[in-house]
DNA sequence: GGATCTCAGGTTGCATACAAAATGCACCAA
DNA sequence: TTGGTGCATTTTGTATGCAACCTGAGATCC
């Protein structure tokens, strides 16, 4: 008996409900601070409530949505300290993901993020700086990924998907963009070289200059 | 006979589905690696499967349960080189969570901390190492709750709650765990002074010292 | 005998229905 | 006008039913 074939229509999708809604928020389609209604999300999806809810709470667990009882979910907004504080911690963390990534990349990784790097310059050039944020995401999340320690990954992508909502390269003067580009290609560079403390070093000028691009330095308490 | 002394139920009281599945699996209940059925735990917990899918949903976001697409959650196990990465990451960040948290710690956090340290020494003395674990969980967790940071909070939550489920004190000898209790007792004495950087020295030597203790040396490359 | 197929049991994924809680608004009184 | 109160609507939280899927045991075929 020849089996049913599958039906072609499971392209749709792609990833899942969670992957869409956090789509409809990295795009800024959902402004931080608005409201995620269970219905609204649903019908707009396609799907019922309670895989909206998974997500939703997934989201929430990843600090990307504020969950409050009997109320709701909405976007996680950031305070102008917030914002600081996310920079301060990534200049810790990602660094250190770097350091330990890099020895471990193969040459198709570093290739993907010779790749991602110039896609995000031609996304410059073009003025497309939409596009920039997930192709950021992607770029610096590869050395997350392969840091080696599971764990770690999984809590380093926690503190990075707020920062998606956070980060905009609109912020960004001509000049900063430009310096952003130059420390993705060094960081290609030094994964290039299987450098780790090439690459540890640049990650963590990079991530402290966008702080600086993003206005969001601290002041000393 | 007293077997109840002050409990960690600062957090959520056991009301919530989600605390009362994670405390399954924290006091050791339900193994690393066993399967997580929902009807077994609806039944258990006395609610429908609703509210038990949802917490297993948060648990995996956390790192605690892993779920397979149409198969189920189990709980997370751990490879030696998991542990090791484990401690790793907890000695390059927790003792930075302690520099930060020491500061902001109020009276009422202060002598909580010696609380949970008192009962710690206690459980030692008694011989109840289970119940180590909860109460070291809620002591390093109050550092981190209190950094100041919520996203530095969050990203550290994620990375130690895994840890619990792989932490035990039973491989520890009388050596190491009396040294991991005077750690405690040094901890609270640097938090009660204020001291920031005491804390972090303290701290630091103290993951080190618990990796040792675990077997958990990694093998430098 | 060994491999494959079929089918039954059980488990998860999703949709729907209902209950509980919160919100907004009209209305009333001071 | 202003402040409070009660009702109607909206929204979330939970339970339950059903379909899809995975797993394992027994039958079947070579």
């Amino acid at each position: 008996m020849e089996t049913h074939p599958p039906l072609p229509r499971d392209r749709e999708l792609d990833e899942g409900t969670y992957a869409q809604v956090r789509a409809l928020i990295t795009s800024g389609e959902l402004a931080a601070g608005s409201w995620l209604r269970e219905k609204t999300l649903a019908e707009r999806i396609g799907v019922s409530r309670t895989p909206i809810r998974e997500a939703l709470n997934r989201l929430s667990a990843e600090g990307m949505v504020e969950i409050s009882r009997n109320k709701g979910a909405q976007v996680v907004s950031f305070t102008p300290d917030d914002v600081a504080g996310l920079y301060d911690v990534r200049a810790g963390f990602e660094p250190h993901a770097a350091l330990l990534a890099v020895p471990r990349l193969t040459d198709q990784d570093v290739d993907r993020l010779a790749e991602l790097a110039a896609a995000m310059e031609e996304a410059v050039r073009s003025g497309q700086l939409d596009s920039l944020s997930a192709l950021n995401s992607a770029f610096h999340g590869l050395f997350v990924d392969r840091c080696g320690n599971r764990h770690f990954a999984t809590a380093l992508q926690t503190l990075m998907r707020p920062a998606v909502v956070a980060h905009t390269f609109r912020k960004y003067s001509p000049e900063a963009l430009n310096r952003s580009m130059l420390h993705h290609a060094e960081l290609v560079a030094a994964a290039r070289a299987r450098d780790g403390e090439w690459a540890e070093a640049i990650m963590r000028t990079h991530i402290l200059a966008a702080r600086n691009a993003a206005g969001a330095r601290h002041d000393r308490h």
